[in-house]
DNA sequence: GACAAAACTTGTCATTGACAAGATTGGATG
DNA sequence: CATCCAATCTTGTCAATGACAAGTTTTGTC
C-alpha cells in the first residue's frame, strides 16, 4: 500500500501531517488551533487527540521538529569547513539563517511560556541540537578545561541566540554609514569570545 | 474622594488595577485570560473591553508595564557606580534579575509571538529601557565612533539578553567543578566585548 | 475468519474573546 | 444647583475552541 493519497479512513501518516500544517500555520495564521491544523488536514476535529492529546502537545512537536531541522542544518553547515573556529562560525550563520527562515517557529523552540508540555521528544531534539554546538566549541580546543569550556559554551550560545533575537525582532541597532551587517556582529562577536 | 477601597461603580482606577492582576496570573496561572483578569478584579466580564479592547492589547500593557519596571531597576542600578565599565556591569547583572524575577513577563516583552499589538504605549516604554543601555554603553568612551557604538551595543545586549534567556531556560551549562555562576559568566563575556 | 487494538468520526460541554445594548456615574456647562 | 453627555461598567449573546465521551471503521494478528 503506497502511503501517499490514498483516501481512506486511516490516514496512515497523520501525526506528521498535523506536525507539518502545524509549523505552516504557526508561521501564516495568526490564530492557529488544533481545530484550524484539522480541517487543514482534511480529518475531524477529533482526529489529532490520538496523536496529540492537547493542542500543548502538538506545540512541542512543533518545536521538537524545528530543532530536528536546526540540527540539520547545523550540521550540514560544519561539513565543509576546515579548522574548528571557521566551523564554529558557519554553524553560527546557520543558526542565525534559522531564525530568519522559520521566525515563529524559532520563537517557539525558545519559550517556555509556550512549551507548556516538555515532551520527551522535545527535549530529545533540543538537547541534541545543543550537542551540535557543543561539540564545535570542545573541537576549538579538545584539551581545554572544564571551566574554559562552560565560559565559551554559554558566552558562544547567548551571543549566538541573542543576536538571533534581535535580528528576528529587527532590534539591530545601525546608526552607522554603510550600515554593517547582522552577520559581521555576530562573527566578530564570536571572534572575541573564542580568542 | 479616596480611590483606595470604596465600592462604587466606577473604579476609577481599573486600567492599572488590571495590569497589576494581569501580570500576577500571567506569572502564577497556567491560563490566564480577560475573563479571568476581571473575576480578580471583582468586576464583570465585560468591564476591561474600556480599557484594553482585546486580550492582545492588555499583554501589551503588561509587557510595557515590565519595560517601565525596568528600566527603573536598571537607572537605580547605574546611580552608584563610579566607572562607566562597572555602571554597565552594574546594568547588565541588574537585567538579569530582573528577568528571574519575572520570567514570564520577560519572555512576553520580548516574545513578538505573544506581543500581536505593538501599542504605542509599548513601543515607547520598550525603546526607553533599550535608551538606558545605550546610554551605558555610550560612556564607555563617549568619543567612540558610530560603527564601534553600533558593534558594541549589538554584542553586548545580545550576550546580555542570551544570557539571561539561558539562565531563564535553565540550560546554562556547567560541567566544571565547582559550578561558575551565571553571573561570572555574564560579567567575564561583557568584560571580553568592551575591551 | 474472528477479534482486539488503533485510528478516526460525531456529538457535546464549559470556557473564552468579542461585541451589542442598556444601566450608572462623574463632571462640565449653564 | 439642575441638566445633560460621555465615560465607565453590567448583562446578555454568539461563534470558536479545547477537551472529552461514545460510537464507527480499519488494521493487523492469532
Amino acid at each position: 500500500m503506497t502511503k501517499a493519497e490514498k483516501e481512506r479512513y486511516h490516514h496512515g501518516n497523520l501525526r506528521a501531517v498535523l506536525v507539518r500544517i502545524g509549523r505552516e500555520l504557526l508561521e501564516t495564521e495568526t490564530k492557529p488551533s488544533l481545530r484550524a491544523v484539522a480541517r487543514h488536514a482534511q480529518v475531524s476535529h477529533g482526529a489529532p487527540i490520538h496523536h496529540f492529546p492537547t493542542w500543548a502537545h502538538l506545540l512541542a512537536a512543533c518545536a521538537a521538529d524545528g530543532f530536528r531541522e536546526l540540527s540539520a542544518d547545523l550540521a550540514c553547515a560544519a561539513q565543509h569547513s576546515t579548522n574548528a573556529e571557521k566551523t564554529l562560525i558557519e554553524m553560527c550563520l546557520a543558526y542565525l539563517e534559522f531564525a530568519k527562515r522559520h521566525p515563529v517557529v524559532f520563537r517557539l523552540m525558545f519559550n517556555n511560556n509556550a512549551i507548556t508540555e516538555r515532551t520527551e521528544e522535545f527535549l530529545q531534539q533540543s538537547s541534541a541540537a545543543y550537542s551540535c554546538l557543543q561539540d564545535a566549541v570542545r573541537a576549538l580546543d579538545p584539551d581545554m578545561s572544564d571551566a574554559r569550556f562552560d565560559t565559551l559554551i554559554n558566552t558562544v550560545w547567548a551571543m549566538l541566540h541573542g543576536l538571533s533575537i534581535l535580528e528576528l525582532e529587527d532590534q539591530v541597532c545601525r546608526t552607522a554609514t554603510p550600515n554593517l551587517k547582522t552577520q559581521d556582529f555576530l562573527v566578530h562577536g564570536i571572534g572575541q569570545l573564542v580568542r
